[in-house]
RNA sequence: GGCCAAGUGGCGGAAUGGCAGACGCACUCGACUCAAAAUCGAGCACCUAACAGUGUGUGGGUUCGAGUCCCACCUUGGCCA
C-alpha cells in the first residue's frame, strides 16, 4: 500500500458520502432520540474561508459523527447569511447584480467547506438570499407587526386581540387602525438616527463604533427619520430571566445582561419655575429617571439632552442664541463622542430654573451633549457630589455641590477630601447626610424611603430602566429583504397578504446610493409604485438589516423545502431547542438577543414550542496568526546598535487600535540560509515570570496578533488542504488548545499532526508495497492483556473527552495509543478496528480508508461507538507517591487493590522513606489508594 | 474607571485538592543513507559533577498536602463605560 496520501484519499470519499448521502438527515427519527448541532452559519465573502471558520465547524462535525455513532438522530446543516454590505458595495462598483456574485461567493464557501468533509446534510442547505427562504423571512416580520405585547400577560398577543377603546371603534377602522400602530411589535417612528453618508444608510448604534461605521470606519451623524423599528423592549425582562437555565457560558450571559442593562430606580417629576420675562405658561415639570433616588437632596441642577423638546420652550431670550448653537454642535456628534469620559465637559445654561421637589431649592437647567435623549427620559437631575460626569461638569461651569451621602474614611483619605470639600464625586453607598428624612439611612434603606415618599406625594415613581433600546430594522439598502408593506397617501401601512409573498426586488442598473436616506429601491420606479382597486400605493424603500435572515435560520433547516410554513409544526417539536450552537463570540450579543427575540414573539404566538432555541451555546476562540517575538520601541532604538551585531534586525509594528502603543517585531537573521527567522531558544530567557532577549538584554514580549491582510499573516485552508490534507486542518485546529481559547496559528503544528496520520498509516498499513497490503503486524489474535488495556483506556477518555468538546486531549491520548501500538510487533485486529472508529470522527477520511481496508466494504459513519470495560482499563500493579510532609521522597509499586493500611505498611517500610523520615516520630500518616501516602513527622 | 476571563518549559498546551510539564512543536544526539529528506531510537524546567535542592505572574493565607481554594497586588485579553 503506497504511503499516506491525504490528497488522493479525500476527494474519494467525499465523492463517496456525497453520493451515497451518507449524511442525509431522514425525518423518521426511527425512535433515536434527537440531537441538532448547529454551525452560526456563514456570510460567503468574497475573500473565502478563513481558518477560524473551521475551527468551528470541525468541533460541530466531531460532536455530529460521535453522536451519530452513538445512536442519536443527528440534525447538522449548513447554509448562508448571503444578503450584506459587501455585496452590493461591489454591485455599485461593477454595475454587476449582487446576487451573482453572492452566487459565486457562495459556491466558493460550498467548495471549500466540502473540501474539509464535514458531514452536513446538504439537502438542507438554505440561503436568506432566495426568494423560497425571505418569503419566510418577510412572514416572520408580518407576524411580528400583527402582534402587540400584553403587559398584563406578559405574552405578544395577536393585534386584533388588543382592546380598543369605545369612542376610538365608534370612529371607524381607520381609527382603530391608527390605534393599534403604536403598539405593534414592529412599529414605524422617526427619531435620530445614525446617518452614514458614505455608505448611504442609517446603521444601528450597535453598527456605530467609536462615532464610525463599524464596516468602514466612515464618519456618522446624527439625522432624524422615520423608521422601522422592533419593540425589543417589550421582551427585555424575558430575554434577561430565561437566559439563567441556559447552558451557555457565564461570560456570554454576562454580556447579555449588561446589554439588556436593567436598573430599578425611581422618575422624579422637577416643576419647571415661570421666568422674567415669562417664556412659557405655567405648569411645566420635566420627569427624570435616577437611579439614586436616595441624592435627590443633593440635586443641584438638571440637565437636559439638547434635542430634549422641552429645551425650545423653556430657553430665556438672552439664552436662545447660545442654545441653538449648542444644539447644532452636537448634533453633528455621536453618542460615543458625546459621553467619553475622559473629555472636556461642555454645556450651556437655558437661563430657566427648576425646583427641587424635596428642598423646594431652585436649581439650574442646562442643556449637554453628555445626557443622551435615548437613555431614560431624556433628562437628569445631576449629584454633583456622587456623580463622576455631573462632578466634572459642576466643576466646569462653578456649579454648587452638596454631600448628601457619607463617604467612608478610607475614601476620604485616599482622595484627599472631606466631607464638606470633595475633590472627587463619591460614588459608593453610604449614610445619607444633608438629606432631611432620609439623614442616618443607608443607601438601600434611604432609596427605599424617598421612593415612597415620592409616591405618596405624587412627586415621582418605583421604575425599572432598561438600557436597551428598541432595534433599528430598517437599512436604506439594496440588497436586503423587502419590506412585505405599502404605504397609502396619507402615510399609513398596509401589510401584503400573506398570498403575495415573497416579495423580491426588482432588477436594477445602478445600485449606487441615492446620496440622500432614500435607499436604491427609490429609483427602481416601475416596482415602486402598486395600484389596488385604483389607489396608488408606493412600496416601501427601506430593505431589513442583514440579522433578519440569521433570526431563524436553524428553523428552517429543519424543514427547508417548506412550501406551505416556515417549518412543520411536528419536525420544529421533534428538533428544538437546538442542542448544541457554536460560533464565534462576535455574535455574543446582538445576533443571540436578536434570535432570542424572533423565536419569543413566534413562542407566544404558537408557532414554535420552547422559549429559548439554543440550549447549549460555546463560542470557539479566535485564531490568531503565528507568534512573534516584541520589544518596546524605547528598548529597541536604544540598543539598536548591538542588536545589529548580534544579526537581529526589528520591524515596527503598529497595531490597529489608536490607544495602544506600537513595537517591534525581533527576527533573527539566519546567516547559513540568509532569511529572517523567530528568536532562537538559546537567546532568550525568563526571569521573574518575563521574558528576555540574553544579549543585549531587552524585555521581550511574545505575541500573537490577529490574522489581517495588511500583517500578511493570513492562512487560507486551501493551502493547508492542498499541503497536508483536510484531516491534518482538522485535527490541528482541534489539537491547538481548549475550543474556546484564543490561540496562535502554527504551521510546524499541523506538520505534527499530519506526521501522526503517517504514522497511523503505517501502523495499519505496508506503505513499501504499491497495492493495498496491511502491515504484517496487523494479526487476527487474540489481544494480551496490556493491549486491551491500552485500547480500553485510550476507548474511555476519548470518549469522554469527545462528550466533554475537550478535543485536544481525545487527540493526545489516540496520538498515546499510536506511540503504544508502532512499538509492538503485534497489533491486534480486534485493538486497531475499535481504534479507527475512535479516529473516525476526528479524521474521517483516514479512518475511512483504513477501515476498508482492514476489509470492511461499508461506511463506518453508523458504526456504533466502542464499548470500554472498566474492568480491563485497570493495570494489575499501581505506582504509588510516598510523601514526607507534603514532600515527595519515593515511589512504590503495589498491587492495584491494595487498601490503605497496606499502603501505609509499604510505605513505613519502605528504605527511602525511612531514610527521609530520619528517625524522627510519625505523627499522623494520610494513606490514600490509589492516589498517595503522606507521612507527617516533626 | 467597572465587570469578566486568563497568567504553567523556548512555543501551543496537560493535570476530580494528591508524582507539575501528558501530547505536540522547536531543539540536541544517535541509527538508516554516498548525501539529504522521510522514518526510527534517545534526550530535553532550573540549579548541580552527583546527591540534594528550587520551581506553575508577585506577596500572603487555608490545608497533612495548593498550578488548583481564599485575600491583596501586577500583567495580558475581552466586554462595557
Amino acid at each position: 500500500m503506497p504511503s499516506y496520501n491525504p490528497a488522493d484519499i479525500e476527494p474519494r470519499w467525499q465523492q463517496f458520502w456525497e453520493t451515497n448521502k451518507t449524511f442525509r438527515t431522514e425525518d423518521d427519527s426511527e425512535g433515536k432520540p434527537k440531537y441538532y448541532i448547529l454551525d452560526m452559519f456563514p456570510y460567503p465573502s468574497g475573500s473565502g474561508l478563513h481558518v477560524g471558520h473551521p475551527e468551528g465547524y470541525t468541533a460541530t462535525d466531531i460532536l455530529a459523527r460521535f453522536k451519530r455513532m452513538n445512536g442519536f438522530h443527528v440534525l447538522h446543516p449548513m447554509g448562508w447569511d448571503a444578503f450584506g454590505l459587501p455585496a452590493e458595495q461591489h454591485a455599485v462598483q461593477t454595475g454587476e447584480h449582487p446576487s451573482t456574485n453572492t452566487k459565486n461567493n457562495i459556491d466558493n464557501f460550498r467548495r471549500q467547506i466540502k473540501s474539509l468533509g464535514f458531514s452536513y446534510d446538504w439537502d438542507r442547505e438554505v440561503d436568506t438570499t432566495d426568494p423560497a427562504y425571505f418569503r419566510w423571512t418577510q412572514w416572520i416580520f408580518l407576524t411580528i407587526y400583527e402582534t402587540w405585547y400584553d403587559p398584563i400577560q406578559k405574552k405578544g398577543r395577536p393585534i386584533s386581540e388588543l382592546p380598543i377603546p369605545e369612542e376610538v371603534q365608534l370612529r371607524g377602522p381607520d381609527a382603530v387602525r391608527k390605534y393599534q400602530e403604536p403598539y405593534r411589535l414592529a412599529y414605524r417612528n422617526e427619531q435620530p438616527v445614525n446617518w452614514c453618508p458614505e455608505l448611504g444608510t442609517v446603521l444601528a448604534n450597535e453598527e456605530v463604533i467609536d462615532g464610525k461605521s463599524e464596516r468602514g470606519g466612515y464618519p456618522v451623524v446624527r439625522q432624524p427619520l422615520t423608521q422601522w423599528l422592533m419593540r425589543i423592549t417589550a421582551y427585555a425582562d424575558r430575554l434577561l430571566s430565561d437566559l439563567d437555565p441556559l447552558d451557555w457560558s457565564e461570560s456570554i450571559k454576562q454580556m447579555q445582561r449588561n446589554w439588556i442593562g436593567k436598573s430599578e430606580g425611581a422618575e422624579v417629576v422637577f416643576d419647571i419655575l415661570g421666568q422674567s420675562p415669562p417664556v412659557a405658561s405655567g405648569g411645566l415639570s420635566v420627569t427624570v429617571y435616577t437611579t439614586r433616588p436616595d441624592t435627590l437632596y443633593g440635586a443641584t441642577y438638571m440637565v437636559l439632552s439638547p434635542e430634549h423638546r422641552l429645551v425650545d420652550v423653556i430657553t430665556t431670550p438672552d439664552q436662545r442664541e447660545a442654545v441653538r448653537s449648542y444644539q447644532e454642535a452636537s448634533a453633528r456628534k455621536s453618542d460615543f463622542d458625546r459621553t467619553e469620559l475622559a473629555k472636556k465637559k461642555t454645556g450651556v445654561f437655558t437661563g430657566a430654573y427648576a425646583v427641587n421637589p424635596v428642598n423646594c431649592e431652585r436649581i439650574p437647567i442646562w442643556i449637554a451633549d453628555y445626557v443622551l435623549t435615548s437613555y431614560g427620559t431624556g433628562a437628569i437631575m445631576a449629584v454633583p457630589a456622587h456623580d463622576e460626569r455631573d462632578f466634572e461638569f459642576a466643576k466646569q461651569f462653578a456649579l454648587p455641590l452638596v454631600t448628601v451621602v457619607t463617604p467612608n474614611a478610607k475614601w476620604l483619605k485616599d482622595t484627599g477630601s472631606t466631607v464638606d470639600n470633595l475633590t472627587a464625586a463619591y460614588t459608593d453607598d453610604g449614610v445619607a447626610m444633608n438629606s432631611g428624612d432620609l439623614n442616618g439611612l443607608d443607601t438601600t434603606a434611604a432609596k427605599e424611603k424617598i421612593i415612597a415618599h415620592l409616591e405618596a406625594n405624587q412627586l415621582g415613581t418605583r421604575k425599572i430602566n432598561y438600557k436597551l433600546r428598541d432595534w433599528l430594522f430598517s437599512r436604506q439598502r439594496y440588497w436586503g429583504e423587502p419590506f412585505p408593506v405599502l404605504h397609502g397617501a396619507d402615510d399609513t401601512v398596509i401589510p401584503l397578504p400573506v398570498s403575495d409573498l415573497p416579495l423580491t426586488l426588482p432588477e436594477m442598473t445602478d445600485y449606487k446610493p441615492t446620496g440622500s436616506p432614500d435607499g436604491p429601491l427609490a429609483k427602481a420606479t416601475d416596482w415602486l409604485t402598486v395600484t389596488r382597486d385604483g389607489v396608488t400605493y408606493r412600496r416601501e424603500t427601506n430593505t431589513m438589516p442583514q440579522w433578519a435572515g440569521s433570526c431563524w435560520y436553524f428553523l428552517r433547516f429543519i424543514d427547508p423545502k417548506n412550501p406551505h410554513a416556515f417549518a412543520d409544526p411536528a419536525k420544529l417539536k421533534h428538533w428544538l431547542p437546538v442542542d448544541l450552537y457554536i460560533g464565534g463570540a462576535e455574535h455574543a450579543v446582538l445576533h443571540l438577543l436578536y434570535s432570542r427575540f424572533w423565536h419569543k414573539v413566534l413562542f407566544d404566538r404558537g408557532y414554535v414550542y420552547c422559549p429559548e432555541p439554543f440550549q447549549k451555546l460555546v463560542n470557539q476562540g479566535m485564531i490568531l496568526g503565528e507568534y512573534e517575538y516584541h520589544c518596546s520601541v524605547a528598548d529597541f532604538e536604544k540598543h539598536q546598535q548591538s542588536l545589529v551585531a548580534v544579526e537581529i534586525t526589528g520591524t515596527l509594528r503598529k497595531p490597529e487600535e489608536e490607544d495602544k502603543v506600537p513595537t517591534y517585531v525581533l527576527k533573527f537573521r539566519d546567516e547559513a540560509a540568509g532569511v529572517f527567522v523567530d528568536l532562537p531558544d538559546e537567546k532568550i530567557f525568563k526571569e521573574k515570570g518575563k521574558t528576555y532577549l540574553a544579549s543585549p538584554k531587552i524585555e521581550l514580549t511574545a505575541k500573537a496578533e490577529k490574522m489581517s491582510k495588511s500583517r500578511g499573516n493570513v492562512i487560507n485552508p486551501d493551502d493547508v488542504v492542498k499541503e497536508y490534507g483536510a484531516d491534518s486542518l482538522r485535527l490541528f485546529e482541534m489539537f491547538m488548545g481548549p475550543l474556546e481559547a484564543v490561540k496562535p496559528w502554527s504551521t510546524k503544528g499541523v506538520e505534527g499532526v499530519y506526521r501522526f496520520l503517517g504514522r497511523v498509516w503505517r501502523m495499519l498499513t505496508d506503505d513499501a508495497t504499491d497495492t493495498l497490503k496491511l502491515n504484517p503486524s496487523v494479526k487476527d489474535v487474540e489481544p494480551d492483556k496490556e493491549a486491551l488495556r491500552v485500547l480500553h483506556r485510550t476507548i474511555q477518555k476519548v470518549g469522554e473527552d469527545t462528550e466533554r468538546l475537550s478535543f485536544n486531549t481525545a487527540i493526545a491520548t489516540m496520538m498515546e495509543f499510536t506511540n503504544y501500538f508502532t512499538k509492538q510487533d503485534v497489533r491486534p485486529k480486534a485493538v486497531m478496528e475499535p481504534f479507527l472508529l475512535l479516529l473516525a470522527p476526528y479524521a474521517p477520511h483516514a479512518a475511512e480508508e483504513l477501515w476498508a481496508a482492514l476489509g470492511h466494504t461499508t461506511t463506518l459513519a453508523y458504526e456504533p461507538w466502542p464499548k470500554f470495560d472498566p474492568a480491563l482499563t485497570k493495570a494489575d500493579s499501581i505506582e504509588i507517591p510516598v510523601q514526607v510532609n507534603g514532600k515527595l521522597k519515593a515511589v512504590l509499586t503495589v498491587p492495584a487493590g491494595i487498601d490503605a493500611a497496606g499502603l501505609e505498611a509499604a510505605a513505613r517500610a519502605d528504605a527511602k522513606v525511612i531514610e527521609a523520615v530520619g528517625g524522627k516520630t510519625i505523627k499522623k500518616v494520610i494513606a490514600k489508594p490509589p492516589q498517595m501516602v503522606n507521612l507527617v513527622v516533626g
